[in-house]
DNA sequence: GCGCGATGTATCGCCCCGATACATCGCTTC
DNA sequence: GAAGCGATGTATCGGGGCGATACATCGCGC
């Protein structure tokens, strides 16, 4: 999971521990956090499995945010040629793995360098699994219905609902998607 | 977690590992899983502890469901008066603990047997929480406005809409418990 | 009589989190 | 000018949850 992200975030620029860090924060946002706890082991270990490999040194590297000094000798984290394949190579997967709970987000906030065939499928991915699980919350409710304490039926009718603003969320995104695939003139791109 | 989680499903009845997951699937919803994984290592956990006791043995102690055939040598388990103690001691705590993301939840499923000083107190703590994370993405996204592509910002902004309705939701539950503290004839509780 | 899905108990390794420990930098305050 | 402080920065540790996996039995239909 971590691993995904970070392949990511670095595959954009090339980046120290606490940077990332930030990075994460403001491209997860809400979704998830990662702690140094994580951050540093995974860092570890990609290392080790030879996706990126440090630049110790100095100056310069920061590439964007003025804010961030980064000069000193601070880690900075780069991807190898191995750790560009690995990232295009999770980019491509398109299994439960790309839509469950903890990893449908990062796969998410990649899908601009992912490609069209592959989001479609992610979404509705998502989209059923969020459907099935709907359907059992449902289902609880209906059979429980009466047996259950105030706060409990609120809980579940909140996550009820949660759920299926999610499943809207995507079906609107999956129809972008589709328009998207019929003039692919446009684009949705960012401008720098 | 779990410990509170379990704590509470037995205060209602004995039960064993099967339908204390089942239970658990039920009374949270879509709002979290525990897997036997977690379940096992705390039941084993909380019996060291003399939170619960093992009843093993055989027949009808299911209780309440028709469904569940539950005779055989099951491990049934039950609370113990320092588990009664203790889940009364939990339930008590109005602190950070109860209003964490993870955390919130199991507390809340609870309710009914919280004090409703605490139960204010936790709605409230964890509507503040929510704000602040709130307030947190709302200035990382201006920060960045323009700069980010299209899908981390739908991310974000979808997130940023979750934890608004998040809050919604607890502003009305915090105002319906004033209103009954108002007025303490009136209650809210199941009718089995 | 055979397989299969639900019931049932349990473990293992992996990953993530919060807490914690440091150390330095740049800034304000006295 | 030194003392204090919050942001920057790197890192570890213990604990807990998860998915996968392994078994074993029960009740069912075929």
């Amino acid at each position: 999971m971590l691993e995904l992200a970070v392949l990511g975030l670095l595959h954009e620029a090339p980046l120290h521990g606490y940077e990332l860090r930030q990075r994460l924060k403001a491209t997860l946002g809400t979704f998830r956090a990662f702690s140094y706890g994580s951050l540093y082991p995974t860092l570890r270990r990609m290392r080790e499995a030879g996706w990126i490999a440090e630049d110790e040194g100095d100056a310069q590297v920061v590439a964007g945010a003025p804010p961030l000094t980064g000069r000193r000798g601070k880690v900075v984290y780069k991807l190898t040629a191995d750790g560009k394949e690995r990232f295009t190579e999770l980019l491509a997967e398109a299994g439960p793995s790309a839509w469950e709970d903890e990893t449908f987000g990062v796969h998410f906030a990649f899908f601009s360098q992912t490609a069209p065939e592959v989001r479609v499928r992610i979404l509705e991915g998502r989209r059923s699994r969020l459907e099935e699980r709907r359907e059992g919350v449902r289902s609880g409710l209906a059979r429980t219905r009466g047996r259950l304490d105030t706060y409990t039926r609120q809980l579940q009718e909140h996550g009820l609902e949660s759920v299926d603003r999610e499943v809207r969320w995507l079906t609107e995104l999956i129809e972008t998607e589709r328009r998207q695939r019929e003039k692919p003139s446009q684009h949705q791109q960012n401008g720098t």
